[in-house]
DNA sequence: ATGACTATTACGACGCGTCAAAGTAG
DNA sequence: GCTACTTTGACGCGTCGTAATAGTCA
């Protein structure tokens, strides 16, 4: 019972299975389990239920992927949500790319004006300690 | 009835009323009256009443200046109630001009941190459309 | 009675963390 | 029956914006 050379479930790749319970996925991503719920709530995932436990699959794992790297790049989940709406197979997610590319554009001018937000607050934090000798109370 | 070269009042200043409405607050620090409540129910200022309507003082108006400078610094209102209730008249607000000084020094570490955070959003952004390629959905 | 101002209350947003209570599989 | 995992549900955070409703004052 080591291992089958030849696995009697079909897998694609044998080292990479076709769903994932709750935790693996957590583990796999580095999430809490209630992260994956509350994507899930928010409409951007819907994992099968066997019983009611959730089983993700390899779909599922894929778009979870893209929820975690658009939050990096700084979108919101609705925005990541409207993307992930946008994928259309005939086109084979064209309009998604070009979508995308907008708001890439979009979220680059409001990092840069957070940067430039973050820049004038490092100048108030400045004279702030200084202009401090008056009565405040 | 142009007006007094004498004020009947007693005002230090002619210019510089004693007391305040919540709209006149508003007005003058251009935010709302919103606000200017729920910093009362946070109990950073305290403004008398006259009835039910709010009148301000100009220590509440030296306060809700604090307030809001603290804020564009970046200091949440807990903080800046911290800061606030540190004024101590014995010592002429010694340790409250203390006290702001090391919030400073730790708000600019945080700020630092903010701006190393953006920055990494705008690269991990360069590279996001570029990894639209495969199927995300 | 009209209009200008004010009051209080409560819900929404954002992205989950953090219990709590309960169920299920092994 | 214990353990480990899972489920749902609900509150909490920070800073107000935004109604909704109702009162007061001239």
């Amino acid at each position: 019972m080591a291992s089958n050379p030849v696995p009697a479930v079909r897998d694609t790749d044998a080292h990479v299975p076709d769903s994932y319970t709750i935790s693996e996925m957590a583990r796999a991503f580095e999430i809490t389990p209630r992260a994956l719920r509350f994507y899930e709530e928010e409409g951007l995932i819907a994992p099968r239920r066997e019983g009611a436990a959730r089983i993700y699959s390899r779909r599922d794992w894929r778009r979870v992927s893209l929820i975690l790297r658009g939050k990096a790049v700084g979108f919101s989940l609705d925005e990541i949500g409207e993307l992930l709406d946008l994928y259309d197979p005939r086109d084979n997610g064209a309009a998604q790319r070009q979508a995308a590319k907008r708001y890439c554009e979009l979220k680059e001018d409001e990092l840069q004006r957070q940067r430039e937000a973050i820049e004038t607050k490092m100048a108030e934090l400045r004279s702030f300690a200084v202009k401090l000798d008056g009565k405040c109370n």
